[in-house]
DNA sequence: TGTACATCAGTGAACGCGCGTTCACTGATGTAC
DNA sequence: TGTACATCAGTGAACGCGCGTTCACTGATGTAC
């Protein structure tokens, strides 16, 4: 494998892929809290000087792992689209259900996306990602109104629409309001008795039935 | 003023509480990044070492200043409350422009609210208080129902009402949703236009009446 | 009313830690000829 | 095909910084008698 880092070789061939694979691990493991680029360097060991090639931030580094992140939950939204078959209600209960899903995965990843504060404030392509997460929600919100599919070349047509805006919005508030909330605890003593797994299944599929009905008859 | 802080006094007299309020000083210009205990020392013009009287950790300063933001946020929707004769559906667009204007007036306090992290694990002061707030979001899904108050006292057998329970995790996930996603600047691009005071204003109306007819109907 | 003493809040110097940054260097790769 | 050279990624030592922690101390306050 061509430039990639054995024992003996003195460049590491992909250091910056390896210091983002290294620095969602850390992530996971500690959180935003000790992403440092220090460690970094050492989970992919390599000097701690190394990512300045790479990276001349860690505002840098934490915007890439941002993206990323956005992008991983855009195309588990994709899955629910292209999987088909539901009606619109069922439709929209999975879709919360993959949001909500990826937060209590990657908690920390979670919380690192929507914490503008943690990333370089020039770079645009976190909250291009943002928006890619953000039409795939809008996607589901028109079929949810029997309308044909928003592109993003239709995107920003539509969300002129105030009808139409309102209700991503409070889709969209609604579903990450819940996921935020579960992810610290907030819920922690409704779901006593039933277990946490099965509240958020229960609480899910009422808060995507509820709002479907809400966005139907709006 | 006995005890309070002079030139030449050696103790300072009530340096917990000075210590506090430079905290929110510190958060609310440097966020909680900047929170440190020497910072807060500084701050409070003492030395380094002094807080350690008084907390143990940067977490457990963190945890008070959390109760402190939760309490004041409960004072402003007790207001609501007590100011009453509105009907449910205006109690509730007005407990909603509460919420999220408190969120926009303090926004890292808002933040360190609802990171849990960032707070010392085993005091549970913090979600008592958290819990008072929601006891009084509680009370305005009540009225919405044209059910009588929520106490204290009655609230956590309330809470077992699955229908009760479902509602008010509804209007809470979609108030905190909506504050959050604001806060983090999501909406920005929704509010070119009009300016983001007006789309605010517009938008909590909108979805504050949506969300009643949801609650009344549901 | 005065004195002795315990208690405790705040001081300031010292320490170790991990961090980011800098810089002269070294090793590998690719390109010009 | 071989050689010379430019480029650039990674090294490792050094530095300064702010942080939390420790500790012997000092000054103020309150209480016992």
């Amino acid at each position: 494998m061509p430039g990639l880092k054995t024992k003996t070789s003195y460049h590491h061939g992909d250091l910056k892929e390896a210091l983002l694979s290294a620095a969602e691990d850390i992530l996971t493991e500690k959180g935003v809290q000790g992403l440092t680029l220090r460690a970094c360097a050492r989970r992919a060991g390599v000097s701690h000087a190394a990512p300045k090639h790479h990276f001349a931030d860690v505002s840098e580094l934490l915007s890439e792992v941002s993206v990323r992140s956005f992008d991983r939950l855009t195309v588990a939204l994709e899955a629910v689209r292209e999987e088909g078959g539901a009606d619109p209600a069922e439709r929209l209960v999975r879709v919360a259900h993959v949001y909500v899903g990826f937060a209590r995965q990657f908690p920390d990843h979670f919380r690192l996306m929507f914490r503008r504060d943690a990333m370089s404030p020039d770079n645009e392509t976190v909250q291009q990602a943002a928006g890619r997460t953000f039409a795939e929600m809008a996607n589901s919100i028109a079929a949810q109104r029997s309308e044909p599919e928003v592109t993003p070349e239709t995107l920003e047509e539509r969300i002129g629409e105030r009808d139409f805006q309102n209700d991503i919005l409070m889709a969209w508030s609604q579903i990450h309001g819940y996921a935020q909330l579960l992810l610290e605890g907030q819920f922690d003593g409704f779901a006593e008795t039933e277990g946490l797994d099965a509240f958020v299944e229960r609480t899910i599929a009422e808060t995507g039935t509820r709002l479907s009905h809400l966005l139907r008859t709006g």
